[in-house]
DNA sequence: CAGAATCCTATTTGATACTG
DNA sequence: CAGTATCAAATAGGATTCTG
């Protein structure tokens, strides 16, 4: 069904970053290790149970981050950033400078009335 | 608005690169330096004449493209990257290594069936 | 606690026809 | 040639309620 050439694997790795929630997601399991559903939804403000479970699931099927179930009660779950998904850290690192510099080059933009 | 802490600036970058056909587009106009709309069309099997002002649009807006319009008829109009747009090139480059490997990294799963 | 299920809105993408 | 305009379909995102 692609008809983009097939050397281009750029849109892979960009499907895997995209969704409102998932380069925070990566983040917040970088910095901090492994972390607990609600312990996740905590340090994610506004996102809702379905939106998070929808991503983490995402995430877990390209086999980027983990999912250990505990099967106790009260349920507890603990995700985390897997081998494999830790090679994507360059990539965020490299789109928070550029993403950094390019909120800059914005403002000068916009400051461009006074020649 | 904005909810994610501010220091992540992640999502600027992901939201430039972010639409079907705009890597392909950015890689077009990297590697082939300027083109005209209509040739652009043809190297994007499938693109729309909307989606493609769409995503040519967005890209200028950002300051990522540049589009030169020729005051002639029949019209002329050709894009380019920005000097500024090129700095884009590294994150586009590693997600495309990215995603060779996870192509492979997701054949060999496939394949864990045969311990 | 960690979700699943349902319903609803908004944004994106696409097909098609028209225009200076 | 390089678009615009309009309509329809698909997808993403969100609010709320229910459950083992």
């Amino acid at each position: 069904m692609k008809k983009v050439p097939e050397e281009c694997r750029v849109e892979d790795a960009l499907g895997i970053l995209v969704g409102k929630w998932k380069p925070i997601i990566l983040l917040q399991l970088l910095q901090e290790g492994t972390k607990r559903f609600s312990e996740l939804k905590r340090s994610l403000p506004g996102i809702t149970q379905k939106m998070l479970t929808k991503q983490l699931r995402e995430l877990e099927e390209e086999d980027i981050v983990a999912r250990v179930v505990y099967p106790q009660v009260p349920p507890k779950v603990e995700y985390s950033i897997t081998e494999y998904g830790k090679s994507l850290e360059p990539i965020l690192e490299a789109m928070h400078e550029w993403g950094t510099r390019h909120a800059l080059h914005k403002l000068q933009k916009s400051t461009e009335k006074s020649s």
